[in-house]
RNA sequence: GCGGAUAUGGCGGAAUUGGCAGACGCGCUAGAUUCAGGUUCUAGUCGGGGCAACUCGGUGGAGGUUCAAGUCCUCUUAUCCGCACCA
């Protein structure tokens, strides 16, 4: 029989609206639960069917969670500030405010067509001057415990978009938004100290319960290495310091390498007889992009330093300085120590230049390719070293670097401080004031927000400043500091700023004189679950993590972190095994599958499509045994039988079902889950008939997944109440496993046949049967070894 | 180059601790229902051999450990993702 899932479905999903069933009340009596799924940007293309799949996973689990008696928080928003909306509103002659309520309105529209049981009473906007205020406030706190500094530097500029992107955003030289080229641009930027809390985002992860690669990738990424920082001495007494982790290998320095446009060029000058050679090659540096940089990663290039030499604190060895642009002044000193004998680029660098390598690390073949293990090494022609292994070779230099005061131990960090400047309309306002004679002011916290002035045009400058730098009456107001004239900071903050604490702002979303209750936080902290997408590991999960410790120092939030679990899901592909996108025409878009085969079944049919952390190809035809499936559900009322319980037939299997079900959607394995219903629901069928008993279980453990559905089925039954309001089924372990079990005979290993035994049965009794079973197999054998595993298998050997 | 993952029928995928490989679903085949298409129902569906009971082979590839390996170990291949001159 067909359902009516349209009406259904609009049915619940008002009842549900109008009883504010989902609803998470701040009764700090109850166990809690605060799920969460990475709120969206609305886009102007609607949600594609990607998206749901996290959302009803955790809908899931939420649900389960507030059957199983927990106070649930399961809330939703929108990150809404950011580029797409201001560039379609700009060629559109739209205001950005306009697009994205229009944007909302559909993606809620959306949402709310999936009945997921989101809470929202709590809804939130990063748009909404109410919830920008916070972020103004939090840049603030950061400003005033001087974390948050004005810098000028290079950036990464991308002509197209008119506007600065952050190191993560230009990949491989390449803006993410637009795919142009990015170039160089040198642009006094506010700037994030993230790096100071780089060794406790690294610690404070062994205490969570995040999926593997996640912490790998955020380990990687925050890059923390150990070694030494060295100095060396010049012939024009200058100091050179480098950093290195391998000062083990110093006696094997031949030459130094410094950044083209590291500063001791200039302060050199004097001494340095092909000062022009250098230039010019700084000049050719600074063309390049950093992609061509690293594309031209084999051919090494650099230029010899003439005039002055380093010399080698542990052996007084004169030796050449280069400038290459393998070095980079941004990370460690801008210098190195070059050991080509142990190091494949200062190898391919000697290799080119000719200079002497030397082996100070036995165990390679240093004529062929550069010796860098750290194993199985030992140091040779390194002095007081030599016989050493590498680790002991490190600890004993390190030692006598700082007893010499040539250099000291030394921990360093591929991370690197977060441009937080945008030069763009559409963002939150950086609530700094400019006064000629106070400096840098901040905007009193009692005048936030600082709003976006409405304007007509925003469009960005060529020169790269920010659209709001062509509105008089924004920038220009007075000091808050002395009174004078001043001007208004024009840079908006990046749309990471939102999004780094609006799990915070649902605990408490209406608040006007806090960021969140401290009592509210007390009790929701942490969230307990967050999916997202793999996507934003190293960024917004590691930005929103440094706001939360910031937080956690200023004594706003009281957790170290924000986020106690976090898990992420595989993407959904198109029909032809590709990412879904527009240009490739395989979008599937979810509205087309609601109307054709209803919110529960496109629901189950996300959880059911494969492993939930692996990436899976939508089909068309697959959606169909899922509706298949519902519809089968939707007979059962018809053959149910009245105040019955479970039937001593389908007992063991029913207390299986919910042991299976419950574990499954707490461990993100709907597939497995809707599996085990769906064999459930065939032996039903075979039966022709169910209990009471049976069904409410049944309709139970489906709401879940299926919750439209099971409510109109339960009413259906006039069960009583709404399955919403129920209680989480409970099952007996000792009911779960048949009595009379059939296990596999093996001879040698190989299956021969299987034996009913009863549950328990002893060893002689099993062995017996499995014996009997099998004797054909044993003819003129003799048994060698005889393994039962209870309850599980017999196994014997024969020769 | 470094790091991470993945590999099981025609397809998506099961196999919680080493214990009957292929659950569940799709698709396909045959039959029934239907004027027909769709729907629904019944049976079958890893490959080779056999009328059949049965039998041999089988989880990317090669070895190994074990009574027993998709699962553990060593080597190897392919694909995907992230980072990439970070000293």
């Amino acid at each position: 029989m067909k359902y009516d899932f349209a009406a259904i479905e609009k049915k619940w999903q008002d009842i549900w609206e109008e009883k504010g069933c989902f609803h998470a009340p701040n009764d700090y009596s109850k166990p809690k639960f605060y799920g969460l799924v990475e709120f969206p940007y609305p886009s102007g293309q609607g949600l594609h069917v990607g998206h749901p799949r996290s959302y009803t996973a955790l809908d899931a689990i939420c649900r389960q969670k507030r059957l199983q008696g927990y106070n649930v928080l399961y809330p939703m928003g929108w990150d809404a500030f950011g580029l797409p909306t201001e560039n379609y509103a700009i060629a559109n002659k739209m205001k950005p405010a306009v697009v994205t309520e229009r944007n909302v309105a559909r993606f809620k529209a959306q949402l709310q067509s999936l009945g997921l049981s989101f809470d929202w009473s709590r809804e939130i906007n990063t748009t909404d001057p109410n919830y920008y205020k916070w972020t103004q406030w939090i840049f603030l706190k950061f400003f005033e415990k001087g974390l948050a500094y004005k810098k000028e530097m290079a950036v990464n500029w991308c002509p197209s978009c008119k506007v600065v992107l952050a190191n993560e955003e230009s990949t491989g030289g390449v803006c993410e938004r637009c795919g142009a080229q990015t170039e160089q641009k040198i642009k006094s930027q506010w700037m994030l100290a993230i790096t100071k809390y780089a060794q406790r985002l690294i610690d404070d992860l062994d205490d969570l319960d995040f999926i593997d690669r996640v912490t790998i990738q955020q380990k990687n990424w925050i890059g923390r290495s150990e070694g030494a920082d060295v100095r060396f001495a010049t012939t024009v007494g200058d100091i050179l310091e480098v950093y290195t982790t391998r000062p083990d290998t110093l006696f094997g320095a031949t030459y130094m390498v410094i950044a083209p446009e590291h500063p001791l060029i200039e302060k050199w000058a004097p001494h340095i007889t092909n000062m022009d050679a250098l230039l010019q090659y700084r000049a050719e540096a600074a063309r390049k992009s950093d992609f061509e940089r690293t594309e031209l990663v084999k051919d090494k290039t650099g230029v010899c330093i003439e005039g002055v030499r380093a010399i080698n604190p542990v052996n007084g060895t004169e030796i050449p300085i280069y400038i290459s642009d393998y070095v980079l002044m941004s990370y460690g000193t801008g210098a190195i120590m070059a050991v080509p004998a142990h190091d494949e680029r200062d190898y391919d660098f000697a290799k080119v230049f000719d200079l002497p390598i030397i082996e100070v690390v036995k165990g390679g073949d240093i004529e062929k390719e550069a010796f860098t293990d750290c194993e199985t090494g030992v140091m040779v022609n390194s002095g007081f070293l030599d016989g050493m292994t590498v680790e002991e070779a490190k600890v004993a230099i390190k030692k006598w670097l700082s007893e010499n005061g040539k250099g000291e131990p030394k921990v360093n960090y591929k991370l690197r401080d977060w441009i937080f400047s945008r030069q763009r309309y559409w963002g939150e306002p950086i609530p700094l004031v400019y006064c000629e004679k106070c400096g840098w002011v901040p905007v009193p916290y009692d005048q936030l927000p600082v709003l976006l002035p409405d304007v007509e045009s925003y469009e960005p400058t060529d020169d790269g400043d920010s659209p709001l730098a062509n509105i008089p009456e924004f920038v220009n107001t007075t000091c808050p500091h002395c009174g004078g004239p001043a001007k208004r900071e024009t840079d908006t903050m990046p749309n990471w700023a939102g999004s780094s604490w609006y799990f915070l702002r649902y605990i408490d979303p209406h608040n006007d004189t806090e960021l969140a209750a401290e009592e509210a936080l007390k009790y929701w902290l942490p969230v307990d679950w967050y999916n997202g997408g793999m996507e934003h590991t190293t960024l917004h999960l590691l930005y929103s993590r440094f706001w939360h410790k910031f937080l956690y120092d200023c004594g706003v939030v009281p957790t170290k972190e924000p986020y106690q679990k976090r898990t992420s899901h595989g993407m959904i592909l198109g029909e032809n095994g590709e990412k879904m996108s527009k240009s490739r025409g395989n979008v599937v878009n979810p509205d087309d599958i609601i109307a054709e085969y209803g919110a529960d079944t496109m629901r189950l049919y996300e959880m059911f499509i494969g492993d939930f952390e692996k990436s899976a190809p939508w089909s068309a035809t697959g959606i169909k045994g899922c509706k298949r499936f519902l519809e089968r559900t939707a007979d059962l009322p018809a053959i149910m039988k009245k105040g019955e319980g479970y039937s001593p037939d389908m007992e063991t299997k029913t207390h299986a079902l919910i042991k299976k079900v419950t574990y499954d959607i707490a461990h993100l394995k709907g597939n497995t889950a809707i599996a085990a219903i769906m064999t459930y629901l065939n032996e039903i069928e075979q039966k022709k008939s169910i209990t009471e008993a049976e069904l409410r279980t049944y309709l139970i453990l489906l709401n879940p997944m299926a919750p439209h559905l099971t409510e109109e089925l339960w009413e259906q039954c006039g069960f009583g109440g709404m399955v919403t309001e129920q209680t989480w089924p409970t099952y007996d372990e000792a009911k779960t496993i048949e009595n009379s079990l059939e296990i596999p005979v093996q001879v040698s290993g190989k299956l021969r046949g299987t034996i009913v035994i009863a549950r328990g049965e002893d060893k002689d009794s099993v062995l017996a049967k499995a014996r009997e079973r099998v004797s054909s197999y044993l003819e003129g054998k003799t048994v060698v070894k005889e393994i039962v595993i209870p309850d599980k298998l017999v196994n014997l050997v024969a020769k």
